[in-house]
DNA sequence: GTCTATACTGTGATAGAC
DNA sequence: GTCTATCACAGTATAGAC
């Protein structure tokens, strides 16, 4: 079968270009705003035109999927090598996973409009793409119940008050440490109330 | 000069009007989410074509304008009465402020979305419309000093908190009380923290 | 002054040639 | 798979009737 690629060459190539247009994505994203996002633009960006992105996505909100998943994943990677670092004595441990995430939501404003969903009132994320956001959602459970905290209502007050710091950050002080500064005292705070 | 209007006429006939307008443009945000507000959509539900609404305003802008400025004065407002009711004692003092915050930003989703402008990148309010939030976040600052509370980083504790709190309940359980349930221990935990 | 009619630009999306 | 051509509809803006 000379001259005909193999179905993995095809795949591949495939692949790369959903990786480029993706690229492109996240690139224009960065500059222009995750709500300000145009196909147009992407598709300029990879050297397309706009109709040819409809063979690799089958809508713009299947980009976003995508990128959701994406972003979700890099935050499970993220927090699942901060707990294999993070130190044995708790507070200690909590404080470390709560900057890991701190950290990462706070470094891609776009990213993580996208992670939280201030996108437009259409898109909805598929199951396939939500799984590392549960995940991620799973192991700060794990952690948490590790060293004691096991009420549901302790679980949600450490992700409202981690996700209230970030928005701030990122609202009020983008590029700045204004809140970040506070995440110390905040699991303080938080670990003299659940008695840890 | 019978039949003539007067000055006073015409301008009341010109702010009811607006306040048509603007109560159209929050109906349709409340319906279809702040995002999905179209000039179409108000234009229809005041009896108007689209372009006369160009005669009240200038732009769609100038009607988000109009919306948080109004958002935003009317937290002020249920601030100050709440804080006029608020109990002498510090910790039920701020429990009572927090509260009146919480109740007022959840009980509107669209609302709050303008409040905290998640809208448009092109979005910008006017020096105008932003007084009142400034105002009540004044307030807040005012109310914490009263209480012995006065350093930046505790006040933006308190708000990063009370956000936090605000978005989690209106992301994951909507028309719920998951997190207003949290809301009491919270303050404890934060007046514990700031020494109350 | 306010409305109706209409046109302009930019957006996501589709059809069909190659 | 990619392209050209085109659609439907958004926000915006102007002209002209009343």
């Amino acid at each position: 079968m000379l001259g005909t690629p193999s179905r993995n060459r095809i795949a591949e190539r495939r692949e790369a270009t959903r990786r480029e247009i993706l690229d492109a994505a996240w690139a224009v994203a960065r500059e222009k705003g995750i709500t300000a996002l145009t196909l147009r633009d992407v598709a300029e960006r990879v050297g397309m035109q706009t109709p040819s992105l409809y063979s690799h996505f089958e809508s713009k909100n299947a980009i976003y999927d995508a990128m959701f998943g994406e972003a979700w994943a890099g935050c499970l990677e993220a927090m699942t090598a901060g707990i294999a670092n993070a130190p044995e004595e708790p507070r200690a441990g909590l404080l470390h996973m709560m900057r890991t995430y701190f950290d990462y939501a706070v470094a891609d404003q776009a990213r993580n409009q996208l992670m939280n969903i201030r996108i437009s009132a259409d898109f909805e994320p598929s199951a396939e793409a939500y799984a590392p956001s549960i995940a991620t959602y799973e192991l700060g459970r794990q952690h948490l119940a590790s060293i004691g905290v096991d009420s549901d209502a302790d679980l949600d007050l450490c992700a409202a008050l981690i996700g209230g710091l970030v928005d701030a950050q990122l609202a009020n002080d983008p590029g700045g440490d204004r809140y970040a500064r506070l995440l110390d005292g905040a699991v303080q705070m938080y670990a003299d109330h659940v008695g840890l």
